[in-house]
DNA sequence: TCTACATACATCGTATGACTACATATGCAG
DNA sequence: CTGCATATGTAGTCATACGATGTATGTAGA
């Protein structure tokens, strides 16, 4: 009841995911073990943050997703950025960007 | 029902009026008014935000109230950092350096 | 005078979205 | 045959930033 901690700042998991997503398609669990290895093992996505993430994207039309085979002989749902979605990261990695400036700025002034 | 936007990221709200009472005591109006001029007119927040923001904090502890004269002759509410205030805003400052700098490390691998 | 604006506080309802917990299934190693 | 990593997903909960709205006052200007 006390202490309900976010681990991600809330609007800054589909920057990552799309993000991620640039150097070509993956499935959900790939996402979320590239995500915590490009950041060192500090931002460890959940999964009941993770797929209702990526279902939203592919609602908003930022994503497509294909069922492949996973390397291993499994089926997994393979995510990849559709134009739009290009067009979403690069506004959001400004947006981002940008905020994390003005935040700055603020912490900086003395 | 549409592109409903956030303009703070959740969570960084409490940071930015921590930081803007070390200073010295301050109205809510007058936070507001720091806040978006120490970024450069970039963070505008809304009184919608802030009241409840002002009052989470007093509720826990984070902050003191008390009524007193604005400069114009006016009763303004002013609001000061408490020690375990001042404890809370070095948390924040570096939960949110080790934060950004996280994403970062994710928006920097190619 | 009266009008507008900046100052100043506050609440309500809504939307978003990250989380925990849980449910399901498979391939492989021991 | 047991456990683990892989893999997808949902339900319910919670925090919180926002727009809209309401109140009130001092001051400047027409």
């Amino acid at each position: 009841m006390e202490g309900k901690k976010t681990d991600l700042l809330q609007g800054t998991l589909d920057l990552l995911i799309l993000k991620t997503l640039t150097p070509g398609a993956l499935h959900g669990y790939g996402i979320a073990q590239r995500i915590l290895l490009t950041s060192r093992e500090t931002l460890d996505v959940q999964q009941g943050s993770l797929y209702p993430a990526l279902h939203r994207l592919e609602r908003k039309g930022l994503i497509d997703s294909e069922w492949k085979e996973s390397g291993n002989g499994r089926l997994a749902k393979f995510y990849s950025l559709t134009r739009a979605g290009r067009k979403q990261l690069a506004g959001e990695l400004d947006q981002w960007q940008r905020y994390a400036r003005s935040i700055n700025w603020v912490l900086d002034s003395q």
